[in-house]
DNA sequence: CTTTCATGTTAGTTCCTACTAACATAAGTT
DNA sequence: AACTTATGTTAGTAGGAACTAACATGAAAG
């Protein structure tokens, strides 16, 4: 299969330990038997956890296309929503471990907090603008900032519900309610 | 003013450090000196920092009175939906420090998570049985589970945020984002 | 074959933290 | 005055965690 290279187990252990246990629960000697190296190893390429923890941080961070998602706007409400939110959710489920971590940390870096609070920012102004424009159009009447943050909200609730549901045994299905969710918004922001 | 006696101080004091750096990264003298009393005192009162964990828990765990959200329901959805609503954030608010602590912590106990899942759990029922009624009175469409589902989730998405949002400086006010998410959820699933 | 390089192993240092023991103090109770 | 009770102080133990030093090994490169 394909065989990683030390820094990258490594990298890979780490980000999975953190999130799940956060910066200061988690052990130099767990993360390296988890990466299958020595702990010694782990500090021949890492100075310290510290260092680690940032380079996994860079690594597992990411930030989708928003050139291509204002580009794809159809100006119909539900479609380019359905669209926005599908972008929201699948970025925060790929930073679902970075999310999961800086819930646990306290405070490590402010930088940190700025890069990932950087994306959800980003979708803040798509939405702004899109509701803006949609209420020049006359297609919808709320206030936009309300509405983008209100949007938002929502889908983060969403997200935040499925990641813990894995641990319950609801029956319902997520993905079901976040389609709910935006036909929903859609409707009921419609004049 | 009114003087806490030793315990109440120290559990009072621990509670606000346990939500905001998670049990680990908590020191018994950290505690200690917040409360204003020595740490051996602390452990005086309590036999271990686990044993402090466990009562701070359950002094501060709060759950609100279901038999008056049910008896009070008007079967108007806007009016209806805004008070469960406003009872719901209410718990979220007053568990803040609880389920703050419980994204920090990895796992100290599951009778904690069944705990801290209940009420969550009760709305859950509350807004179901509100849909399914709701749907055989012709005033609604959608299935009633998902429709319970996706306002728990939207209002927890609420809650984070307004959580998140004392840190960073956004404009809007989050007392608007729920008031009219309301409405909107209330619009939205009007027949 | 020898050198180099990445890794493992072992032992150890330093620091922090939960928790304890022993004694001191100060206020209230009998 | 003697006793009780709650608290503080100081010193200390035991264990864990980050991090280091020194040496061993084994494979690839020259």
């Amino acid at each position: 299969m394909c065989v990683l290279n030390t820094e990258d187990k490594i990298l890979n252990a780490s980000i999975v330990l953190f999130s799940q246990k956060g910066f200061n629960a988690v052990t130099t000697k767990e993360i390296a038997k988890k990466a299958g190296v020595s702990e010694m190893t782990l500090f021949r390429h890492f100075e310290s956890k510290q260092n680690l923890f940032e380079k996994a941080f860079d690594k597992f961070v990411f930030s989708p296309k928003f050139r291509a998602l204002y580009d794809g706007l159809e100006w119909d409400l539900e479609r380019d929503l359905n669209k926005i939110c599908s972008s929201y959710q699948d970025t925060l489920y790929r930073n679902q471990k970075i999310i999961l971590m800086h819930f646990k940390n306290d405070e490590l870096n402010p930088d940190f907090d700025a890069t990932l609070f950087n994306f959800p920012n980003e979708f803040r102004k798509l939405l702004g603008y899109y509701f803006e424009e949609m209420k020049n159009r006359g297609a919808i009447r709320e206030n936009p900032e309300t509405l983008a943050m209100s949007f938002l909200a929502t889908n983060f609730g969403l997200f935040i519900t499925s990641l813990v549901m894995n641990k319950l045994t609801y029956e319902t299905d997520i993905q079901v309610c976040i389609a709910t969710c935006v036909k929903i918004f859609a409707k009921g922001i419609t004049c």
